[in-house]
DNA sequence: TTTAATTAAGATAAATTTGTCCGAATTAAA
DNA sequence: TTTAATTCGGACAAATTTATCTTAATTAAA
């Protein structure tokens, strides 16, 4: 569904969310242990949604990566995977037909369309804020 | 969603199921060019189907594919993905956590179980029999 | 019996994704 | 001022996916 990158920045995201709120900076190591993945990998996306704004990081000695609570809460999952991966997989065709449309339709074009919405709504439904709240608060985990 | 590899098995497939329903074998170079696929790896992904017992294949001149009318109603667009690209889309959780369970859920866990939910009920909705008739009498398109 | 058309299988190649490494720049603290 | 901890950026490497090529086996038709 999404790539690995992608799966990885959401972790990554929600854990600074968490940390942000109590003005906490966490560095590359620290988020990759949290979140389970590769550290250097890690570090490579946590660069690209900085460079998109969406984090902000401080280099040198108590440098780290922070995520501003006011944009936490209107960022959206939907808005770091078509960062990461594109909008690919809300706007192709299931099949991959080039041109599916409803006058082009493939096979499954109105039942994918569905699913599709419903993935849409999935990743528009919590802001990075919320996410981090259910994380903080124990109901949900990052590994 | 799915794997290129997927794509194409789904399309050839549908395309075959629909050539079969006239008796008519058709050989590698007309599937690919009917779905729109590349031509070489086409041929090795309808190996695999036949070699799992999905579509047969004959050799030699007036050789080629065909997809026998009986399977064509048992089998569903889940069992080419599955054999095609596993099961980790309808099993896997969303977020790439190991252990992800009603016990350890991860922050989307309820979501996109009910997104995935979508998609395993339309992958199990129609069959092969269904879909080439679909596209039969012009209703869908594979390309 | 020969030939042409076909799939099978394995090797190879190209492209993409995933992942690592290293040196430079920056910054706070010692 | 020096040092240690950090991100940045680019190059590199490994793994996977996508795609091609080549040779052998098979088969129907000429």
């Amino acid at each position: 569904m999404f790539s690995k990158a992608c799966e990885y920045a959401i972790k990554a995201t929600i854990y600074i969310a968490q940390q942000s709120h109590q003005d906490r900076r966490v560095n590359v190591k620290e988020v990759a242990k949290a979140v389970d993945a590769p550290e250097a990998f890690t570090a490579k996306i946590l660069q690209q949604l900085c460079r998109e704004n969406i984090l902000e990081s401080n280099r040198g000695k108590q440098g780290g990566f922070i995520f501003q609570t006011d944009k936490q809460k209107k960022i959206k999952i939907f808005d770091v995977v078509t960062l990461i991966d594109g909008d690919g997989l809300f706007t192709n065709c299931g099949l991959g037909l080039q041109k599916c449309s409803s006058e082009n339709p493939c096979p499954v074009h109105d039942d994918f369309k569905e699913v599709r919405n419903g993935l849409i709504a999935m990743v528009q439904k919590y802001s990075f804020y919320d996410l981090a709240q259910k994380t903080e608060s124990g109901l949900a985990w990052l590994k």
